[in-house]
DNA sequence: CCGTATCCCCCCAGATACTG
DNA sequence: CAGTATCTGGGGGGATACGG
């Protein structure tokens, strides 16, 4: 136990460099996905890339969120600063969505991990193919 | 509701370039969430950053993560081909984890994300406080 | 040391119905 | 159109005990 737990402040010092980061990375990681590491938070971040766009045609381009949860998603990236939301007094009421300044800095690393999934996505089917097929 | 659905050819074809690749985005990061979304992986990920560990040490690292986790979270990562089990016949018994090739490719976009998150964090803790404190 | 096997709880998210 | 309210199940993941 006391290996885990109970280092020497030389060594708490030496790590600070090369390892604390990474652990570091791992809490504010762990902050992060647990905002944005739900099922559809980063999709419907996805679909506000182009502007502003209003209730209903997110439900649509989200294919397969519920009210529900596309308006739990929205409230929960409102209240982190990411989107923003404007109503407009009209009739029929009309609601758009879009992201905010923050929001949009959050659009460059997503991307990125996007453009690593479509780069990946077939080497790893094939090692998941490659890996079920061995005895 | 034309003003959002109803859009010319002209519009169509300009957006080909900008936006269906949002959706297509969208269906890519469907399936990377579904694969790299959940509570652990990332955080694994993140600990092989400077090579190998093994399984305790790395149980150590991921504060919290319970073996069962840890177990099924390299299980899959092997499979996915992200990262390798190397173990050795010794006493007592020793084995390393680390990342592949492309597990590695994977390494630069995560880290961005996570460079966001860290850049990012206050904004969004002040902009949670200002919407809680709000009547 | 490195896992596997089992039990079980909690909560996320889907379905459905209803309001302004 | 843009949400809210309520019920419900399925599964992710923790705790624990055991095996190689």
């Amino acid at each position: 136990m006391e290996r885990s737990v109970h280092r020497s402040p030389a060594d708490l010092a030496e790590m600070d460099g090369m390892c604390s980061a990474s652990i570091e990375q791992g809490m504010i990681l762990r902050d992060l996905l647990d905002h944005l590491g739900d099922k559809w938070t980063l999709l419907v971040v996805g679909m506000l890339e182009n502007g502003a766009v209003r209730y209903s045609e997110l439900k649509n381009r989200v294919p397969g969120i519920s009210q529900r949860m596309l308006t739990l998603t929205l409230k929960k990236l409102e209240r982190d600063g990411l989107v923003s939301r404007q109503s407009f007094a009209e009739v029929p009421p009309r609601v758009e969505y879009s992201l905010t300044e923050l929001g949009r800095t959050l659009l460059e690393p997503a991307l990125g991990f996007a453009r690593w999934a479509m780069e990946s996505s077939d080497h790893i089917t094939a090692a998941r193919a490659a890996y079920d097929s061995r005895d």
